[in-house]
DNA sequence: ATATCGATTATCT
DNA sequence: GATAATCGATATG
C-alpha cells in the first residue's frame, strides 16, 4: 500500500507489522528516516523521523513497562506496530511505537521530525508564527511538539494501528536512507540514564534540544 | 549563551 | 503525596 503525498517527491509505502516485530534498538535505528503521516479530512501532514529513543522491555527502569502490564501500559505489551500515547507533565502527549511480539514489552519514542508536508497546519496546531527558517524547528523538534503539531492525543490515537493507511496515523518509507546515525544517552530521564539508546540523524537541524548535545558513538550500520 | 522554574494531571507508592 | 520519556518563559552572564 502506497500513497502519493502532495509536496513529497516519492510515494510513501506504509511499513508492515514485521518491521516492528523486533527488538526496540533495531526498530529505533531503522525508524530513522521513515515518514510519519497524519491523514485527516483529506489533508496530509508528513514529517521525517530524525530522533528516536528505544525503551526496552526488561532491565530498563526508565521504561513505563517496567511497572508491569497495567491499564496504562497494556498497549506496550500488545501487538507491534501500534501507538502508545501517554500524557506527561500535565501538558504534553508523547508518541511511541510498540515493538516485539505480542506479550513482550518494548517500544520506541518518536522525539523529533523534520516537517515535510502541511507546515501551515502544523504551525496552526502549535500556535507558532512562521516568520523565518528558524521557526520551522518549533514545529516538530521535541516529542511534545510533534504530538501537538500532528494532533496526537491519548483518546484519539492510543493503541491505534500504525501499519494501516486507513487509520489516519501511520508510518511509511519513501526511499530515504539514513547516512550517518549517532547514538547517545536518552533525554529527560533519571533512571537508567546512562544507557545509549537515543538515535539521531547526524547534523540534522530538526533534532530536539539547543544546538548540539554531547554525542558518543557513531553507528555505521546495524543496531 | 545557559540555567532555573512553573504549569498541570495521570499514575503509582 | 511524589514523581514524571516536556515545554516555554524568565532570569542571568
Amino acid at each position: 500500500m502506497t500513497a502519493q503525498l502532495s509536496g513529497l517527491p516519492s510515494p510513501v509505502r506504509v511499513l508492515v507489522r514485521a518491521f516492528f516485530a523486533r527488538n526496540p534498538r533495531r526498530v529505533a535505528r531503522e525508524l530513522l528516516g521513515k515518514v510519519l503521516v497524519r491523514q485527516s479530512s483529506g489533508r496530509f501532514l508528513a514529517g521525517r523521523i530524525v530522533e528516536v529513543e528505544a525503551y526496552l522491555g526488561k532491565n530498563d527502569l526508565a521504561a513505563h513497562s517496567a511497572a508491569g502490564n497495567t491499564a496504562r501500559t497494556s498497549v506496550i505489551f500488545g501487538p507491534p506496530g501500534h501507538a502508545y500515547v501517554y500524557f506527561i507533565y500535565g501538558n504534553h502527549y508523547c508518541l511511541n511505537v510498540t515493538c516485539e511480539r505480542e506479550g513482550k514489552a518494548g517500544c520506541v519514542l518518536i522525539r523529533a521530525l523534520e516537517p515535510l508536508t502541511g507546515l501551515e497546519e502544523m504551525a496552526l496546531a502549535r500556535g507558532v508564527v512562521l516568520a523565518g527558517p528558524r521557526d520551522l524547528r518549533k514545529l516538530t523538534s521535541g516529542p511534545g511538539r510533534l504530538a501537538q503539531a500532528f494532533g496526537i492525543t491519548r483518546t484519539r490515537d492510543n493503541a491505534a494501528d500504525l501499519t494501516s493507511v486507513k487509520n489516519s496515523l501511520w508510518i511509511g518509507d519513501d526511499g530515504f536512507r539514513a547516512r550517518s546515525v549517532i547514538l547517545t544517552p536518552r533525554i529527560g530521564i533519571t533512571k537508567a540514564a546512562d544507557l545509549p539508546l537515543r538515535y539521531i540523524l547526524e547534523n540534522n537541524l530538526f533534532v530536539s534540544g539547543p544546538k548540539a548535545r554531547p554525542t558518543n558513538l557513531r553507528l555505521s550500520s546495524g543496531a
